[in-house]
DNA sequence: GATTGACTTTGACGCAACGTAAAGGTTTAT
DNA sequence: ATAAACCTTTACGTTGCGTCAAAGTCAATC
């Protein structure tokens, strides 16, 4: 069976203008071309559409398409579930847009016309409860009750600069981190930089600084599972990559 | 104070060719030009750039904001409302492609090496077991060793893709609850994608599924600790979020 | 065989929100 | 005076086609 662009079009559901644009790109030529200049595809043709077809489904981009089609030595299941994770970062994006959203419609529905400073204030409290919850009994028991108030109260007293700073060293400490756990040496420069930079956020929560305290809260990253799940979310192994970092950065031996 | 463009600029974070684009469409036009034809903003422009880009954070397209920021009359709760369908919608599609993907992948990968399916004989052996001690003796109670038996033969004669999918649903759920938790809201969209992701997980172990009995299980996972422990492990009150969002989504009243 | 209607071709503009030159004028500092 | 740093407009490229436009081709009917 052979197909002119409109028969193939109404048979796959595209347009001719599809179809032409495909030739265009050379993502799908036709088997041949008659003297007058007509397309003609045959079955051949149908069943590499059908495929493209079924990855733009799943939301490739045409130039992806055309790698996994025309290349026959293309990792499909690795470009598969490259594209999982694109898909899935998508969402979390997605995900914070909406929730954005949404407290925006409540705030506004609220008649609360928030100043900046209303709003630190609310991330404040927030990030105080986070790290109570998180943190707070595990310190408690070890460090005792005064500790953490102190802690609390310095965070409650953080100006909006310092708050500013605070989260992005916790962001940095994380890509950091991801990026040292790629190169896979705990020793490395990359990996004693996130142990550096776990110091300095750190030294926000804690009044005083100490080599054993620090060592000692990486080990409890790797036992606790509360924190193992935290660092290990993205990448398994991560919690342990770090307290070995920083392990190696104290000085502490095993 | 007056700026240039690539003042504003760095003051913003955009670039100068965002501005000339925004001056071009009309979106943001300086507040006066010199007599070299050089761009100088004010305080009046500086604002207005910062609603500018609050929208864009959200998502909005250039178009929408410019209704908004120049129409005082706009009508900003519904255009956030009806943003917000959009998003959702947004997601839902996203969703169906994840899960067509992760199914293109299962299948891909349907031709595993012996050890993988050796291995995959011993989760499966494990996840039974683990079922049986988790929710054996309480649902063997509720519902006598009929339906546990008969959940447990599911279990085994799952196909590695059905296997796939149920370790993917739990881990989803985890993630997802875990994402939920942190808006508070158990009638939110995340905590009810959350209830439903935990219905699709429980119908892999339960050969009917009625709102009831999910509703019965959520305060299970409250009252007794084997599960509140479970749930509660990254985040203390977890059970109780997962409970509530369940409730609402199976329409339970308290 | 001429006309009609359905089909085909290439070519080109348009879309969103800028990035990225290119070519040239202006301001500021030395 | 001259260079460095800034500014301007113009215009092409990005993705995946939709949508004309102008012109040629094919099959069927009068």
């Amino acid at each position: 069976m052979e197909y002119t662009v409109q028969k193939l079009g109404r048979l796959a559901g595209v347009s001719t203008r599809t179809l032409r644009y495909y030739d265009e790109i050379s993502i799908l030529k036709p088997a041949r071309i008659t003297s007058s200049g007509y397309r003609i595809y045959g079955q051949a043709e149908v069943a590499r559409l059908q495929q493209i077809l079924f990855y733009k489904e799943l939301g490739f981009s045409l130039e992806r398409i055309k790698k996994i089609v025309t290349d026959p030595s293309f990792n499909e299941a690795e470009a598969l579930k490259e594209h999982r994770e694109q898909l899935l970062e998508k969402r979390k994006r997605l995900d914070m847009l909406i929730v954005n959203v949404e407290k925006t419609i409540a705030s506004s529905e609220g008649g609360m016309t928030m100043t900046d400073k209303e709003k630190f204030e609310g991330f404040k409290q927030k990030l105080i409860d986070d790290n109570e919850k998180k943190y707070g009994e595990e310190i408690r028991n070890k460090y005792g009750d005064d500790t953490v108030n102190k802690s609390n109260e310095q965070l409650k007293n953080m100006t909006q600069k310092e708050y500013k700073e605070v989260t992005r060293l916790e962001n940095e400490v994380t890509t950091t981190l991801a990026e040292a756990f790629k190169t896979g040496d705990p020793a490395g420069d990359i990996a004693q930089r996130a142990a550096e930079l776990h110091k300095q956020w750190l030294t926000y929560f804690w009044s005083e600084y100490s080599k054993e305290a620090h060592a000692g809260i990486a080990q409890m990253y790797v036992d606790d599972e509360r924190f193992k799940v935290y660092y290990d979310k993205k990448q398994p192994g991560t919690a342990e990559f770090l307290r070995d970092a920083i392990h190696i950065y104290t000085g502490f031996k095993k």
